[in-house]
DNA sequence: GCATATAGGTACCGATCGGTAACATCGTCT
DNA sequence: AGACGATGTTACCGATCGGTACCTATATGC
């Protein structure tokens, strides 16, 4: 009875996280989390209750409060977990261009290409999480942290490749990013093209300044 | 007992729309669609129950259900509602400035000055409703022909400013728009002065036609 | 073999939720 | 005065929710 209906195939270049001979080789830890980001993301994280997330998880609502004290604190690790996923993704991003942020910057804008083109896009899933929880909950401090130090890496990076005004094109191309993410969750599907194109024009485009180097 | 909690000051130049004093004018289905943007913005919508709105609109859950068949009707009428306040701020701005695109766009970022600037910023209200509700909800369909209609306006007015590329203008202050509320809640209260700041570089510094007017 | 830790299963609790029934009250129009 | 529509009040229903108690089963280490 466990959530069938999510089990379905989705792109076929990516398995569905919750087919249960993918979710197998996990510890019931990572089951439940893995299924979490899932089931937060498509449907919300209110109208999940956890015994849902249990039962796709393929274990029981008790496994699930040995893991977490409390729902609360199993969206605090949520959140955590995709913030740490974010992280991953920049760090690879960065892994595979060494020591050159103009690459870097490319790369990362064919990442903001693959997700915004993904037909499953809702938003940032952190974002979302921010919308539904209070401005107390803990979650919103892993939320806001995250945000903050993803502008702060898109600074340096511009500021790495030479550019004239490393802030305002940091907060231009992050606003532009998460602007498009809610807005393709809004029904701007056709947006997802248009950003990708704007964010490559900005990079062309913008000033920089003579390289200082080997002078 | 109606939610006193939510009956204190605000801003001293906006008056708190839940003060009894306020609704009193009011008739019951206007104090409970009052109310329920107030609480929905506030809280988010799966949080807010209908007792809650009821009470805090002084009257009670039978006769909101006499105004409105369920909570998802509710919804629906309650973004209806945002989206015809969105649609008479446009119409004003129109009116105030007539036959001047020019200035129809600049007091456009004015107002989107006093939006992102405003110290109870929890993001657009509508898009916020769109990250909470499932997309078969039928208040989708209300946020996203708002949405398209926004953007279209946009293009229209930078079209009649003569700007060279009214789409993609339209495109990169709307999504810069929509970007910046959405960070302003998850941390980014600094970036409200800055995107606009952006936007009236946009604004000033982007390509216009020569006008063909009057040759 | 035995002890221990981890996980699964079931049943349950109190609270809250969306929604309804039935009745009392009030204002307004004739 | 009387009728009627809109509103207020109370009580209730079934479902679901977050969270817990209790017991069993399995695996591992000695």
């Amino acid at each position: 009875m466990n959530a069938k209906h999510l089990t379905a195939k989705r792109t076929g270049d990516a398995p569905n996280v919750l087919d249960p001979a993918v979710l197998a080789n996990l510890s019931p830890r990572e089951r439940i989390l893995t299924v979490a980001r899932e089931l937060f993301y498509q449907q919300g994280i209110h109208p999940v209750g956890v015994e849902a997330i249990a039962d796709a998880a393929l274990t029981n609502k008790m496994t699930l409060y040995r893991h977490f004290k409390s729902k609360d604190e199993l969206i605090v690790a949520h959140c955590a977990q995709l913030a740490a996923e974010g992280d991953a993704v920049w760090e690879r991003i960065n892994a595979q261009h060494p020591g050159d942020p103009e690459k870097r910057l490319q790369a990362w804008v064919d990442h903001v290409a693959d997700v915004v083109t993904n037909r499953f896009e809702r938003g940032c899933a952190l974002a979302n999480a921010a919308v539904e929880l209070q401005p107390q909950h803990p979650a919103r401090a892993v939320i806001e942290s995250y945000k903050a130090r993803k502008r702060d890496q898109l600074v340096k990076l511009f500021r790495a490749a030479h550019y004239k005004r490393p802030e305002v094109l940091a907060d231009e191309v992050f606003l532009l990013f998460e602007g498009a993410r809610i807005s393709i969750q809004c029904g701007g599907k056709q947006m997802a093209i248009r950003v990708v194109k704007m964010l490559r024009d900005l990079l062309a485009n913008s000033p920089k300044k003579a390289a200082p180097e080997k002078r």
